[in-house]
DNA sequence: GAAGTCGTCATC
DNA sequence: ATGACGACTTCC
């Protein structure tokens, strides 16, 4: 407070505080000497001193966003506590990407900015960040000792070269479309190394959906970039590094020494000021969506990132989601054709011919079959030849539900609109919602029977029948067939995955029970059957983005299978099977999977959704309460809907807004839940909109009759509805 | 959101 | 009296 007087001017500083605190907005603080935006500076907050970027003072160019709540009159601004010098101040490209991103997502300022920094940064002193700085960065990228050792280029396939060239000349951003196995690492390597010789600052950013991925990425990386450009040239950024790795991997990206940053969602908006290429890897993982806090598009964001600061952006995928397939779709008569240049890769390099579809009707099996005669015999003729098999079932625990026949008592969650889990192995009952977990009783809670029995199968389940199964089944090395399950109950400890997947590659496992996650991308060469024991669900959901996801689930995990063509040779030369059992073995949906066809399925899905006036052909925005009660949820949202139809905001006439719902799981941890859904022909006047009604939201929250309330959100292009 | 204050109420 | 819990306030 003393050196208020003293100081000469005011600086604008980002804290992380969210929109909804009174104080989302710029904070004014008193600096002895102008700080330039992009400085990262200590200062008091209360009785707390926080980190805070120092941010452009608001212009007449940018009217919203964070501008400064205006200081009170005669307020005495408090005095900076210090300032981070040692670092460069972040860019201001950067900065507009932060502010964008809070514009669009409806969030505050600092909260973007804040969470786009390291975790450390926030607890490190001037000194101590200055000492940290002072270290030797890493075994230095001196290229010059080490240019001559240019890393042997593998020739590329004639679409690789194709692809790559276009890439080159256009300016983007591109859909590079190739099947699972056509080499699209290769094109992403070759698309990197160009913009990296062609200037000695560029950078580029690659971007994968699952931490799990990064690991053999940067692998991948390393082995074509480390001997080029040193050791510390390619860094990985993803929530599973600890805080001080994730700081150092930062620093240098935000230096430039890191040439090449991989990562997760989150490394969107690292600081690169040499960003010169953006890849987005399964571009259509529902993954890229933050799905909490700030719900961003990681994937959108890199298309704006990209076009903003100068970069190419390389969307990849074999199968795109629906935005990106009709944003890249080909000019025709009366259609300029979409935003993205579609480039089409549809061979597989060095795998075998995609696997043949096989649809069992479960229709034709005897009532109650989980694993039909036909699939059973061809896992069992594959394991007796020493191939592997993956199971694919996305249901973790035993039986989804407990159920007592005498007087029908369901093992409903106590806290939950829903069912808790079966879960066999340590004998509980488990909310996969809330977490509540309890033994499972003797006898029926309800009426005393002891007789109380699972419905519905999931992974534990199938992992024991199919065991059973195959208990007399003799692998060519002369053992008993191994049956294992990975899911995320068998993979929590740290380490537990990558050792799981070690057996299997090792050959000690001969079939594989799993949930999606063993269906991502990783690549295990034996595998020559993978089956989908029952996936219709998905067919007739209300979610109308559930066919997409069924479907690239299951043309990936048909990409499991077969992946080496020399093994595939080397046993015999049998074309590989993905399996399916089915009710519907009929449905388009399959039948296009069978012709591993999925511009047929795109255009189908695309055709039913200019039908009813969805994504891609509108926008939506998705409002959701917490409260005590559904009807005080339902209530804040419906007076929110009316006092924007009241002030008759801006953008209104063009969005349409719907009555309040609850959400498919209306109660969870004793919390009542619901949504109302915004939906518009117009992007622009949806975000108008948005903007304008954040203060109504506010307001509404803050009267008395809403007091029940819990929490409220906006979730902009929401993924689920 | 984080931390503080200030009530109310139940327990030692 | 003590402290656990919730409601409310403040933060440039």
């Amino acid at each position: 407070m003393a050196a208020a007087s003293a100081a000469a001017t005011l600086v604008q500083v980002a804290v992380q505080t969210p929109a909804h605190s009174g104080v989302g907005h710029l904070l004014s603080y008193a600096s002895e000497r102008p700080l330039a935006p992009g400085t990262l500076v200590r200062v008091p907050l209360g009785r707390r001193e926080v980190l805070g970027v120092v941010w452009d003072a608001p212009g007449q160019d940018e009217g919203d966003g964070g501008g400064s709540g205006g200081l009170p009159p005669g307020f005495a601004p408090r005095a900076v506590a210090g300032v981070l010098d040692g670092l460069p101040p972040l860019g201001a490209p950067w900065r507009r990407l932060v502010a964008f991103a809070a514009r669009y997502y409806q969030r505050s300022l600092g909260e973007i900015a804040l969470s786009a920094l390291p975790p450390q940064l926030r607890d490190l002193s001037p000194e101590q960040l200055a000492r940290r700085l002072r270290r030797p960065a890493a075994p230095a990228a001196d290229a010059a000792g080490t240019a001559c050792a240019l890393a042997a280029t593998i020739a590329l396939s004639e679409e690789q070269a194709q692809a790559t060239a276009r890439i080159e000349a256009e300016p983007g951003p591109f859909l590079l479309y190739g099947s699972t196995g056509s080499g699209k690492t290769e094109v992403y390597l070759h698309a990197v190394q160009r913009v990296l010789e062609a200037d000695p600052a560029a950078q580029a950013l690659v971007m994968v959906p699952e931490i799990n991925l990064t690991p053999q990425l940067q692998e991948r990386f390393e082995a074509r970039f480390a001997g080029r450009y040193g050791a510390g040239s390619v860094v990985s950024l993803h929530s599973g590094m600890t805080n001080p790795q994730r700081l150092k991997s930062w620093l240098a990206a935000h230096a430039g020494t890191a040439r090449i940053v991989l990562g997760t969602r989150m490394a969107v908006f690292a600081s690169l000021p040499g960003l010169k290429l953006i890849v987005v890897d399964e571009e259509h993982d529902a993954s890229y969506k933050q799905q909490e806090g700030a719900r961003y598009s990681a994937r959108d964001l890199a298309i704006w990132r990209g076009r903003e600061q100068g970069a190419k952006v390389i969307l990849g995928s074999a199968t795109p989601s629906l935005e990106t397939w009709h944003a890249s779709r080909p000019p025709q008569e009366g259609d300029p054709g979409g935003r993205y240049l579609r480039l089409a890769m549809p061979s597989r390099i060095g795998a075998g011919a995609l696997p043949r579809v096989r649809l069992v009707d479960l229709a034709q099996q005897p009532r109650g079959t989980v694993f039909s005669p036909p699939l059973v015999a061809a896992i069992t003729e594959r394991v007796e030849r020493g191939e592997q098999c993956l199971v694919l079932l996305n249901r973790r625990g035993f039986a989804p539900v407990l159920h007592c026949t005498e007087c029908g008592w369901k093992s409903d969650c106590p806290h939950c609109s829903a069912h808790q889990v079966f879960h066999k192995i340590d004998r509980t009952l488990r909310c996969h919602h809330c977490g509540w977990a309890q033994r499972v009783p003797f006898a029926c809670p309800g009426c005393g029977n002891p007789d109380i029995a699972p419905i519905g199968r999931g992974t534990e389940q199938l992992e024991e029948q199919l065991a059973a199964l195959l208990r007399n089944v003799i692998t060519p090395e002369r053992r008993a067939a191994r049956v294992a399950r990975i899911d995320a109950d068998t993979t929590r400890a740290k380490g537990a995955l990558e050792e799981q997947l070690a057996q299997v590659h090792a050959g000690e496992v001969d079939v594989l029970v799993g949930t999606q996650m063993v269906a991502k991308g990783h690549d295990f060469r034996r595998i020559t059957l993978v089956a989908a024991v029952q996936p219709d669900g998905a067919l007739f959901s209300s979610d109308f983005r559930a066919p997409e996801r069924l479907f690239a689930l299951l043309m990936q995990a048909a990409g499991r299978a077969g992946r080496d063509a020399q093994y595939v040779a080397a046993q015999g030369g049998r074309p590989s099977e993905m399996w399916v059992q089915t009710w519907h073995p009929e449905h388009a949906l399959y039948a296009a999977l069978r012709r591993h066809d999925y511009p047929a399925f795109a255009a189908a899905q695309l055709a039913e959704r200019v039908e009813a006036g969805m994504p891609p052909f509108a926008y939506q925005a998705l409002v959701r309460a917490d409260a005590r009660t559904q009807e005080a949820a339902q209530a804040f949202l419906r007076a929110a809907g009316e006092a924007a139809q009241a002030a008759a905001l801006p953008g209104l006439e063009h969005v349409f807004i719907f009555p309040p719902v609850p959400l498919a799981v209306q109660r969870v941890a004793n919390v009542e839940r619901a949504q109302m859904l915004l939906e518009s022909s117009s992007r622009a006047a949806l975000q108008r909109f948005l903007a304008a009604w954040q203060p109504l939201l506010h307001a509404t929250r803050a009267a008395p009759e809403h007091k029940g309330l819990v929490r409220w959100l906006v979730d902009v292009d929401p993924l689920a509805i």
